[in-house]
DNA sequence: ATTACTGTATTAATATGTTGATACAGTGAA
DNA sequence: TTCACTGTATCAACATATTAATACAGTAAT
């Protein structure tokens, strides 16, 4: 089972909904779970955390909008057999570094700056 | 005066306080405020956006602390001379660029991928 | 139909973030 | 000092976000 996986920091200021969400697609992106597979039902985890179930369902909601789970009422959550294609994700992907690059043009680095920076990352990667 | 050149959207999700560090960055990013060039002063900025003094004070202050600038009671606000120089901004800019690596991770995306994608963004830009 | 699980909806309590009302304090010129 | 401007601090009002209490509804096995 999974549960052991799962772990919220009740002192931090990210909400607890989200932690649950970046845990559950940590373990499915190290295919821990695979498609198809069950998550532990609202209940079981919110019992395991000692949170409201309301607070695992929004995480649950939100991953099933963003297509990485599914569920239905009766038969609990499992992981999608529909996650998002690669060309999905690329195209999030491609949103993230928007703002990321907005971000460089508000602190007033030049986007030649951005991209030097960036070649550097990538060289110094092991 | 700079005054023209600050607006903000009642309506926006974003706070009125953070609407106005973004103009005044953008502002000395475009050089249309130079090192020791004078700012409105927070009274007069608040009643220019009919808004309450306290809110630019915000936006000030936190800019202040961003190094952007500088100021003293008595005397208002100008654009600060210890601007972050330009290895400090890149070092923003790396925490920056971090954190996208890491969403990327979160959605289960290879390295190689990230590399793709951002080549190919700097490839189609113009 | 009953049971024992599932998820869902409604509403309230709580915490946090944002803005405003108002009074206070620093600076420099007349 | 007095005046007219600066920024600052305190507290309250308001909005939003998060979590909880509680009751409701779907599914499947018995």
């Amino acid at each position: 089972m999974i549960l052991k996986e799962i772990s919220v920091d009740f002192t931090s200021p990210v909400p607890v909904y989200e932690q649950i969400k970046r845990n559950i697609k940590h373990i499915i992106a190290k295919d821990l779970l695979k498609i198809n597979d069950p998550l532990p039902s609202i209940r079981e985890l919110s019992s395991f955390l000692k949170i409201n179930p309301n607070t695992v369902a929004r995480a649950y909601r939100e991953l099933q909008q963003e297509k990485i789970i599914d569920g239905r009422p009766g038969k609990g959550f499992w992981a999608s057999s529909k996650k998002p294609s690669g060309k999905e994700k690329i195209v999030m992907l491609e949103d993230e570094f928007n703002k990321f690059i907005e971000k460089a043009v508000d602190m007033g680095i030049s986007p030649e700056s951005v991209k030097e920076m960036i070649s550097k990352y990538f060289r110094e990667e092991k």
